[in-house]
RNA sequence: GGGGUGGUAGUUCAGUUGGUUAGAACGCCGGCCUGUCACGCCGGAGGCCGCGGGUUCGAGUCCCGUCCACCCCGCCA
């Protein structure tokens, strides 16, 4: 039934034809968006990635005409006849071909299809699973066609920012060594080596340090990256990252590097964002906001009110700041509007959360106070705490006790949630900061043992050095997160260059002489070479592009995503193989 | 691994206290229609109510289990 494509060639797309081509002879090849049949007249709009046009069939010409109603949705067609201008009347002025239309002298019909899941012409929502089943479909729609050309534009401006800068794109391995810290690794079997493994990069982490020992000085990637943890909205098993390293840099070169290009980026979307971005401690972000990636839309910071408790009359608060532990809160503005009802749903939220309670304190819009612990403080005390927290009328004070970093975190949880609900994270705002003076290393509970709490190559804060061995948990590291709206979307750190430095780290991870020369002595051998001073950063291409397009999921600028259960629905992956294969790469499976 | 939400026509959804023949819209199929553009009008087809078990005279609805999707916690240096 379909017909060759011959010698049938494309004037123009469907998004080209205007008044100044009425006249000339045109040929469209592309699907059929939409039919309107009247009966003697017949309507079609042909789409293809660049737009829609509409082409016209009219009973004059009968075999045409018998041909034309054959059409059905996205059926592939190629037309040819002579562009018309539309009377005034029939423009449509929703396309930007509306003023114009095509006659049609000859129609191919390139292909038919079938009847799809769902329609492709509009934006009617349909279940992701549908969607990723038939992702080839869901291309076709509007959204992910504007999504995946926002992407390639924001990976062009990326490449030609870099490329502009002295850097040089290369490429590093996929098939890889596995190293023991971070995440769980994606591994390969070797056929040639029996019982030996590749593991996919969790990021190029040492081939790019290796370059700038090579000389490169400046290198980008734009590169997968794989980790087999549990997903999210925000993570995939294979993500894309922007990776970066320069020789000779400094956390500030870094951060002069990234601002004016998230300036480019960010043009792309016509929009103008200011820099430098704020920076913010790692123990201020924590304090105040209660997460390492705060969102600093909506403000409404936490505060530390412990002192106004130290010697309260309330008991319980007084207990738990006397016992080391904090009094924190953040104050709602305009929250007059606030029911009895919708403050005990906060308290009810708190402790799903996790909190033991939730005190509130309110003064209202004429100025009275209320507060959930009025008996207990008493009327003045309760003033004095909203006075002291700025709570200006109409505003809600809410405040949870306890040790220091649950209650931030909880605090920080709840202040997001209350954001929401009042429309403060709006997706057209942008909040950047950089997150600096992260800890060097993490006390894990489970190994005890310290753990990088970025990677192992880190380097530690110079002022810390000398603490390292006495005191390794108040070490900062030199270690910097790009953080916008509440997302991570890079981070990156200076490295450590200097062979003696990196054997002490390794031995404050507690990973012996012996193993750090198995899974990195390559690395190590390579800094004994002239390791110049050296730096970088990774970001997330994914979360940001999610961002750039107001995609609360990655999914929505991915291709070929995964759900959350790291199933590709289109292909069907991971599937078994077959035993031959199994045989060959000496694997047997344990059931 | 844990918690939450959902699964009914091709799609998006409704479905009362457990009650007799499970609905709507869009899509699809057929017919009519010469200026539509979300065309319109008329007619029609289309259902393992995710799957398995249980309670009941009777289950889309209640109970148990299970699978799938999404969100969150853990995890993600």
């Amino acid at each position: 039934m379909a017909e060759q494509l011959g010698d049938l060639t494309r004037t123009h797309t469907c998004g080209a034809l205007r008044p100044e081509d009425v006249g000339a002879d045109a040929v469209l090849l592309g699907w059929v968006h939409r039919v309107r049949d009247l009966g003697g007249l017949l309507f079609v709009d042909i789409r293809d990635r660049a737009g829609i046009t509409q082409i016209v069939f009219d009973k004059d010409d009968e075999a045409l005409m018998a041909k034309a109603k054959r059409l059905r949705s996205e059926f592939v067609i190629g037309a040819a006849g002579h562009v018309r201008r539309r009377s005034a009347e029939t423009v449509n002025p929703k396309l930007p071909t509306g003023e114009v239309e095509i006659v049609v002298r000859r129609l191919v019909l390139l292909n038919e299809a079938k009847t799809p899941p769902f329609t492709i012409a509009d934006e009617t929502p349909v279940s992701e699973d549908v969607r990723l089943k038939y992702r080839y479909l869901d291309l076709r729609r509007a959204q992910l066609q504007a999504n995946m050309g926002l992407r390639h534009r924001v990976t062009m401006v990326i490449r030609r920012y870099f490329d502009a800068h002295g850097f040089w794109e290369i490429e590093t391995p996929i098939l890889t060594k596995s190293t023991p810290e971070g995440a769980r690794d994606y591994l390969v079997p070797s056929r040639v080596h029996p019982g030996e493994f590749y593991a996919l990069p969790q990021s190029p982490q040492l081939f790019k340090q290796i370059l700038m020992i090579g000389g490169v000085d400046r290198y980008v990637q734009i590169c997968r990256c794989f980790r087999d943890e549990d997903l999210r909205a925000d993570r995939q098993p294979e993500f894309t990252q922007v990776d970066v390293e320069m020789s000779f840099a400094r956390p500030e070169t870094i951060f002069g590097m990234i601002e004016p290009l998230m300036r480019e980026v960010f043009a792309v979307i016509g929009r103008e964002i200011a820099t430098p971005f704020q920076r913010m401690a790692y123990a201020d972000a924590m304090a105040r906001y209660g997460s390492d990636k705060p969102d600093l839309r909506p403000g409404m910071p936490i505060q530390d009110i412990r002192e106004l408790f130290r010697a309260s009359s309330f008991r319980v608060f007084r207990d738990i700041v006397a016992n080391g532990g904090t009094v924190r809160g953040f104050v709602v503005p305009d929250a007059a509007g606030y029911s009895g009802t919708e403050v005990r749903a906060l308290e009810d939220e708190a402790k799903s959360l996790g909190a033991t309670g939730l005190v509130w304190a309110r003064r209202a819009a004429d100025g009275a106070i209320t507060s959930s612990v009025m008996k207990a403080l008493g009327e003045p005390a309760v003033a004095q705490l909203l006075e002291a927290t700025g709570v200006q009328p109409g505003g809600l004070l809410l405040v949870v006790a306890g040790e220091p970093d649950t209650a931030s975190k909880l605090l920080g949880q709840l202040r997001l949630n209350v954001a929401r609900r009042k429309g403060l994270l709006k997706p057209d705002d942008y909040a950047f900061a950089w997150v600096v003076d992260f800890p060097l290393l993490a006390w894990d509970a489970g190994e005890q043992r310290y753990v990088s709490m970025h990677h192992p190559f880190t380097s530690p804060h110079e002022d810390d050095i000398g603490r390292l061995e006495a005191e390794p948990a108040e070490v900062r590291a030199k270690a910097y997160d790009l953080v916008l709206n509440g997302s991570e979307i890079g981070g990156g750190s200076i490295r450590i260059h200097d062979a003696d430095l990196q054997r002490q780290i390794f031995s404050l991870l507690n990973i012996s002489a012996d193993e750090a020369k198995l899974r990195f002595g390559f690395f190590l051998d390579a800094l004994e070479y002239g390791t110049p001073p050296h730096g970088g950063i990774a970001l997330g291409l994914d979360r940001l592009c999610a961002i750039l397009t107001g995609e609360s999921s990655i999914r929505e600028v991915i291709a070929f995503p995964k759900t959350a259960a790291a199933v590709d629905p289109m292909s069907d992956a991971p599937s078994p193989v077959d035993p031959k294969q199994l045989r060959e790469l000496h694997l047997a499976i344990k059931r």
